[in-house]
Parts: structure tokens; C-alpha cells; sequence
DNA sequence: AAAAAAGTAGGAATAATTACTGTTATTAGT
DNA sequence: ACTAATAACAGTAATTATTCCTACTTTTTT
């Protein structure tokens, strides 16, 4: 676990949002200047399959990287592009329904609520 | 409506599995030798944004295109990457669930019928 | 401390996809 | 039918996300 890959893994964790690498890169050089992208890829990619983190891939989308392990949908916002996660009982009932299956990616899109609040606004004006 | 794109759109429509770009340009080609990918994910682009075919972005491989136009869900097996339809009653369940939505993509990793058997096969040897 | 192993930086390489350019085909107006 | 305008195409260059490669550095082992 280098210093690097400790920085990384960190980043992930701290994060509240669902960063991609390129955001992930930009965290960790506030700390470790001379870090490069390739070191980042590497690391996620490394930390994902020992399972601890999580890689999602977004439709239409750089992939990004996830702290939370439990598995569980994602909401996208279609104006900021913001991606959170979808409350447990609907992977919960996803989950029922499927049956078998080794893995998914559940991906909505839909307004967040901030967003909401925004447009709310504007159409009152 | 050119002939490279109803050539593209009846490739889309004549599939049975979920083709990506470039088996649809290999199927074209058959008819318009000198058809290029470029015109082919221009078109299939285009074609979706119509709503008359649907994009569908499979995690960690190149977008496919679905001529069936109602949202369900994916099945990708990761022993041959084959693409299936989920059944309608496990999106019928998760649109339940999932209320005010847009739009979504469930993309998940199960082994196919085919593998399934196959494997079935070698443990018996 | 020397040798071996693991990790890194930086850039080249790859794959999927989009954008650009010059050419061709189609349509509309006269 | 003839010309101008529009749309579409082929081919190629560019972009983006990501991985791979090579030489260098750090860490670990002996």
C-alpha cells in the first residue's frame, strides 16, 4: 500500500459525490503534486478488484468510482450531471425479482433535487 | 431516409441479438460495400435520437442498438458477452419502484442459457 | 548494503466515438 | 430542364477514456 495508492483510496472514501478518475486525480494532487492519471487508473482499477471500492460504469460517461460496496442503483442528473445513490429498497426489490444474477448496473435518470428547486424558480419568474 | 440509413435501420430491425456499431457496418456492407463506420454510428446515432431504435450503453463494452422501443432491461452474459432481454415483469417491478423517472438503463451479468449448458457439459467430463 | 520486487511518472498506444472536409446526391425554385 | 440550396456520404483526423510500456525510484528481503 504505497503512498500513492494510500492517497487514492482516500479520495474514494472521503468523497461524497461519485468521482471519476479524472476528479480522483485532481483530489490527490492537492497532496501529491506529481501524481500522474495512469497511477490513478491503475490504482482504482486495482482497488475495485480487491473489493475495495466499487467501479461504476455510467451510460454515456467517463466510468467513476464508488466508496459504498453493498450493491445498489445510481440516479444521474440529465441538467448537472450529479450521480447519487438510489435508495436500498429498490435494489431490494430489483434484487428479488432477479434472482440469479452476478451483478448489475442500475442506472436512472432522473432530475435531482436541487435541480427541482432550480427550474421551480426560473418558471416562477 | 437515404438508402445507408434504411440499410441501417432494417440491420437494426432484422437483429435478433443487440449488435453494436460495428456489426451493423459489417451487415451493411453486405448490401452498400463502400458504406463507412463513420455514416454507420452517424446514422444509428441519429436513428435513436428519432426514437426509432434504442441506444443501449452495456458497462465496459461498445454501445449496442435495440430495435425493441418499450424500456426493459439487460442481460449480459460474461462468458460469451451475448446480450438478452430481461422480462417484462422485472421492469414492471422496478418502474413500480422507481416513480417520477426519465429514463433508465439495467444492465445485468448473468451466464446465458448456452454457457450454462456448456459448463454443465465439461464438469460431467 | 546489494539484489529483487513492487510501484511510479510520463508518454505512447488503443478503442470507441465524434467532428471535419471535400464530394455527391437530392430537392426546390425559376 | 437548369441552377442554387440543402442534406448526406466517404474518408480521415481528432477526441476521450483508458490501458500499456519503459525507464526510474522506492521499498523489502536477504
Amino acid at each position: 500500500m504505497s503512498r500513492q495508492r494510500e492517497a487514492i483510496l482516500s479520495a474514494v472514501r472521503e468523497s461524497c459525490c461519485h468521482p471519476d478518475a479524472d476528479m480522483i486525480c485532481a483530489r490527490v494532487k492537492e497532496d501529491i503534486p506529481h501524481v500522474s492519471l495512469g497511477t490513478v487508473y491503475r490504482n482504482l482499477g486495482r482497488l475495485a478488484e480487491e473489493g475495495l471500492i466499487r467501479r461504476i460504469a455510467v451510460p454515456f460517461a467517463a466510468d467513476r468510482f464508488d466508496k459504498t460496496l453493498t450493491p445498489h442503483g445510481h440516479a444521474v442528473c440529465p441538467s448537472c450531471g450529479d450521480v447519487s445513490d438510489l435508495p436500498e429498497y429498490i435494489s431490494a426489490s430489483l434484487e428479488k425479482a432477479l434472482g440469479e444474477c452476478i451483478s448489475y448496473e442500475l442506472t436512472v435518470r432522473r432530475e435531482c433535487e436541487e435541480c427541482k428547486k432550480l427550474k421551480n424558480i426560473q418558471f416562477k419568474n
